[in-house]
DNA sequence: GACAAAATCGACACGCGCGTCGTATAATAA
DNA sequence: TTATTATACGACGCGCGTGTCGATTTTGTC
């Protein structure tokens, strides 16, 4: 059988192959049908695994590797500038926002906007918090080898806030108006520059 | 028939009803029988003026009244304070934040995820436009008045990009993660921090 | 009232996605 | 090899949403 591919779980791959059409076309619009087309399978084998698109979307979501946050910690450890740490960061989501429409995060959108799914939830909201928390410490970090002078220790947790909000916002323009790539370095420079 | 109600189209009926079902269960879940179904009426009887879910849609988006923009217009003729026309602006837009999942926005947004419509994208993108310039004026205004010192003339447009952008990003917490009133104040309040 | 035009109805046939289940195939053990 | 168990298949009946179309009702006009 071509599916059960030597070593990988017949999980993974339906996982594999479901999130492909996740990302195409969000999580409303798909159907079981289209994910045993997608895999290969029969109606049988993929019920078998998983009853319902919801599950296999929750276990695609689930298993997304965390937020890399090694780029922050090592960038503090080797006593790098606080600056070009964020300004690092924001350019590894300007690229990440420039092709949002290759990942699962729109349909992680989508998924919110009209669904309720609290093990999903609380796996987003986790990961808000830890991103929220590493850019503050980052930030007070900062503040302490003043590089970052326009905000206060108080300040770190609100303006945390703020960045993620702000990246969350271009986000969505980007999705549905798809706003130019000047514009998101027009606005993460401002960012920078109410910091310094 | 009770659905021909004396002096009121039965398209503006339609709309009307099938806004309630769209705001409810989003765009893409709505079928064209939920909304015989809301409105009363018969298959053949909505089929008649509507084809699909979409043109409805369209038109319900294309009807939603614009943004009324007179309280920025009539502040500034009146010599209002600039940071109190932004307060209240933001104020106004915080209750609509806090409302979201009761207008047709929250759709609106769904749509654009994963659906392309030029005409639909122009009207959402001239509005936005027009929004930028409002509180771009507002901006000028206010630092001509000395009420705004942090930005100049040149920076107006980028700041009020900036605001935009921020409220949208809040937008899509409020609607996926349920953020709280105060996260909202305090946000806001940061943005008006950077002007003064 | 009589007639024509317009509006409305709802039954119908069709396709699709669903979830099931008996059968068939493959893997494992004896 | 044979027996046992696990895995995978796909046909089936069902319900729902679709778009159509002839029949029916309402509206407008003389």
């Amino acid at each position: 059988m071509a599916i059960t591919k030597k070593g990988i779980e017949k999980k993974e791959y339906i996982v594999e192959k479901a999130a492909a059409v996740f990302v195409q076309k969000g999580f409303t619009a798909v159907t079981m049908e289209d994910i045993v087309e997608a895999c290969g399978i029969s109606r049988g084998g993929l019920y078998a695994y998983y009853s319902s698109t919801k599950e296999i979307f929750e276990d695609i979501v689930f298993r997304e590797k965390n937020v890399d946050y090694s780029f922050f910690t090592e960038g503090m450890e080797n006593e790098k500038n606080s600056i070009q740490i964020l300004t690092g960061f924001f350019e590894q989501q300007k690229n990440e926002l420039l092709r949002l429409d290759t990942t699962i995060r729109r349909a992680v959108y989508e998924f919110f906007l009209f669904h309720k799914e609290a093990a999903l939830e609380d796996a987003v909201k986790q990961n808000y918090r830890e991103t929220v928390s590493i850019i503050s410490r980052t930030l007070a970090y900062g503040i302490a080898r003043n590089e970052i002078y326009k905000i206060t220790f108080e300040d770190t947790e609100k303006v945390a806030n703020h960045m993620i909000i702000l990246l969350e916002g271009l986000s969505i323009l980007a999705l549905s108006k798809q706003i130019s790539r000047d514009l998101i370095d027009e606005q993460l420079e401002i960012m920078i520059k109410n910091l310094i």
